[in-house]
DNA sequence: AATTCGGGGTT
DNA sequence: AACCCAGAATT
């Protein structure tokens, strides 16, 4: 069964697939109604994302921000503390940038078009096909990892699936599947397989419902694709922060800037201690310099380790105390330990945080 | 075409 | 530790 496959085939195919999804589907909270803007939502949630990581965020975004037109003109602060946690804020920030644009230029209706949809920040050309598909019963594929799994098992294809080509090449090939079918069941019974069946390691053929079809289970090699680009080592990066604190019992917050590395989230003042300078001399240069406080750091209270796709952070936290805390601006202020509650902080700085906050407290007793 | 962007769960 | 995840934007 390679490219050009005959309809008869095509149709058993779709015919064993779509009935093992109907009996093995997951109750997904995105599931209960074709609602573009939700579907929009958990598909933006979803990229890169394990679905049991989305489903808490899913249920409290879908509350606080219903519509489209609540993102829309939602306070970018509350809609970054929903992203909270989730990671890869950029798309949080795109998403409402473009939900903006459906509100309006397109009277808050999710475009039906792939090319005006396409057009929107964020949506590329995965995501283009599961909402069209999925809300709209668009026969567009939706060529994830899921799907690039399976069917490179299905054709025993061992192209590298890191290749922006050998996407294109997927699409190609799934898009006569989609004919004579539901595009939003399709799509998601392909996906739902790859999650629960044609996984990445030891597969689960023998359950498998198109076992049939699948060349490289007659080949022997499921388990040698697909072809993956192999990953650098994260590089790793001595920091220093500092919980600087002040003598109305407030301490010193700063916002990340607008693009890079988590973008807008809300940190404790830091930064990159090159090799072999000492930490503490580097933390207060630049506490001076960039915030015009003058402090006294002291010894460190905290070590915090934290791995990211591409680096590590390796945070000594400092306590520091000064008294001519500087005046709030655009992107440093000074709060109480409550009101740190309202900013969203990336998972290293909650970290911080919760510690820190802690030690507080207990020396209150 | 390669790199950057998070975080958490498996193996 | 390495791998993987309903990827997209940037370089």
């Amino acid at each position: 069964m390679q490219p050009n496959t005959d309809e008869q085939t095509i149709h058993e195919f779709q015919n064993s697939l779509l009935s093992w999804y109907e009996h093995n589907k997951r109750d997904l909270p995105w599931r209960q109604d074709q609602d573009p803007y939700k579907v929009w939502v958990s598909e933006i949630m979803l990229q890169q994302t394990k679905v049991d990581t989305v489903i808490p965020y899913f249920h409290h975004f879908m509350t606080q921000f219903p519509t489209p037109e609540d993102l829309a003109y939602a306070d970018e602060e509350q809609v970054m503390k929903a992203w909270e946690g989730l990671g890869y804020y950029s798309r949080v920030r795109n998403l409402q940038t473009a939900v903006k644009e459906v509100v309006e230029e397109y009277g808050g209706k999710v475009p039906e078009e792939r090319t005006s949809f396409s057009s929107l920040k964020g949506v590329g050309p995965y995501t283009a096909g599961a909402v069209l598909s999925i809300a709209y019963e668009k026969p567009e594929p939706a060529v994830d990892g899921n799907v690039m799994r399976v069917f490179s098992r299905i054709f025993n294809i061992s192209d590298d699936i890191g290749k922006a080509k050998t996407r294109k090449r997927f699409e190609s090939l799934v898009a006569p599947f989609l004919e004579d079918t539901e595009p939003s069941r399709f799509n998601q019974a392909v996906m739902e397989l790859g999650a629960l069946v044609c996984t990445p390691k030891s597969p689960g053929c023998l359950l498998c419902p198109v076992q049939e079809f699948c060349e490289a289970r007659k080949a022997g090699t499921a388990e040698d694709l697909p072809v993956k680009p192999k990953k650098k080592a994260p590089k790793a990066k001595d920091m220093a922060a500092a919980v600087v604190k002040n003598e109305y019992g407030q301490i010193l917050i700063h916002q990340r800037g607008e693009s890079g590395l988590l973008a807008r989230l809300w940190e404790f003042p830091n930064i990159e201690v090159p090799e072999g300078r000492e930490r503490i001399e580097t933390l207060e240069h630049y506490l001076a310099e960039e915030y015009g406080v003058n402090v006294q750091v002291k010894e460190p209270v905290q070590k915090v380790e934290h791995v990211f796709s591409h680096l590590i952070w390796y945070i000594t936290v400092f306590e520091a105390w000064t008294t001519d805390s500087t005046a709030d601006d655009t992107a440093s202020r000074w709060v109480s330990w409550e009101e740190t509650a309202e900013y969203a902080f990336p998972v290293s700085h909650q970290k911080i945080l919760e510690e820190q906050k802690e030690k507080e407290a207990s020396s209150w007793i």
